[in-house]
DNA sequence: GAATTCAGTGAACGGCTGTACACTGAACAG
DNA sequence: CTGTTCAGTGTACAGCCGTTCACTGAATTC
């Protein structure tokens, strides 16, 4: 060995040669943290998992897991900013899209598809502890999703159809939009089998479900 | 004393003059198994309570429960099944109805609305345990659920303007008024505060759900 | 180069967990 | 009346839990 290059070996990542700042390090096995807890949420709920659960998995030892969270509860908050960010995402991508229709339908059912297959741990916490969830985490997701579907109010206000509606109507349609694509969700993530054809069938009932909503719109009447 | 009219209060139940045989103690001390977990899941996940808790609170010692059930699971399960009662109680309320269209979306809603808050313990084990729950308990109510959904379609094909409609889109119409309802379901039980008017609003708001709708019903056109 | 900070360690604690086992005593069958 | 069944008891054990504490040693600061 010609020199210092033969770094130490970190418990929980293996970057060789850089010699990475403290705080560098400590946010990794932060993220460590995070995604072992995800690891575990596979198939079971998030209450089940206990601190020394996790921190095994991330390769660290139980105290330690202490450096990064109070409680497995802010563990569990902070699951739920990540997983909303990436929730947030799907959202921006959705919402640059080709302007007819039609074509809007299937785009966002596209963007919805892509999301939840690119990040299925994700989502699968989001719906799954949207209930069920401890207090804390279970709050977290019901503020996050009512903003949601607020936002998606005020985005359907811009179509030339919803432009006279109220407000009160508004929400009640963006509710209904949200349930019907969170079922989706569901059904894409415990999918059986897990094929092209399957995901296909899916997507195609989103879309369905999307046009079925929307073919009430010209006839609505609030009364 | 007289004679032998004092009777040994049991720990569970203590009716004191019958002599109630043996199978039906039993039936009576599961009964309170099954009550205790339904009180401690007030406001946490089924997969977060224990053997002992639960045995505790039925007032019995913890060993006692393996007469009753091999597992927390088949407890979970056994839980399930009571609370599905409950809900096909509900629907079968609600079939018997009046026949105006109008009329119908009241009566269903009321029948809804009077059942959850009648058990509201067996609707939030149902909404929290759909997902989340552990493997057995969350496959046994998705099971129930489709059931449900399809025996709603069904009910569905018996209107004059739904006769022709394909079994597929009534399945469609079927699955968005159960989530819409189950969205209700939801919205009643952590509803805030618990008061007349708030539950008036629910109400009126899950109408209006339906109406919408069923609104579309007579423009749709399913390609 | 010396002093300080702090992420990660390892042993130890008291408490709760599920479950095995031998038991008691009232309800039951003959 | 006698023997059997079995719901509920009490003790015991090994295992995991969250949390405490004093510690190490490399990155950082001065």
């Amino acid at each position: 060995m010609s020199d210092t290059a033969n770094a130490r070996t970190l418990s929980v990542v293996s970057e060789a040669v850089e010699p990475v700042s403290r705080q560098e390090r400590k946010q990794r096995t932060r993220q460590a943290l995070l995604d072992a807890a995800l690891e575990l949420l596979a198939d079971r709920g998030f209450a089940s998992l206990s601190l020394r659960e996790v921190a095994k998995r991330a390769g660290i030892v139980p105290t330690a897991f202490y450096r990064h969270f109070a409680s497995m509860d802010e563990l569990g908050v902070a699951l739920v900013e990540e997983s909303m960010r990436t929730l947030r995402g799907m959202i921006r991508a959705a919402r640059r899209r080709p302007g007819g229709y039609e074509k809007l339908i299937e785009a966002s059912v596209r963007t919805l598809y892509e999301h939840v297959r690119a990040h299925e741990d994700h989502f699968r916490f989001l719906t799954r502890e949207r209930y069920g969830g401890s207090g804390e985490v279970a709050r977290a997701i019901g503020v996050e999703l009512r903003l949601f579907s607020s936002d998606l109010a005020i985005d359907l206000a811009r179509f030339d159809q919803l432009r006279t509606w109220t407000t009160e109507d508004l929400h009640l349609l963006a509710g209904l939009i949200v349930t019907a694509m969170l079922d989706t969700v569901l059904e894409l993530l415990d999918a059986h089998p897990r094929d092209a054809e399957t995901d296909g069938r899916l997507v195609a009932t989103a879309e369905k479900r999307l046009r079925f909503l929307l073919s009430a719109v010209p006839h609505w009447s609030s009364r």
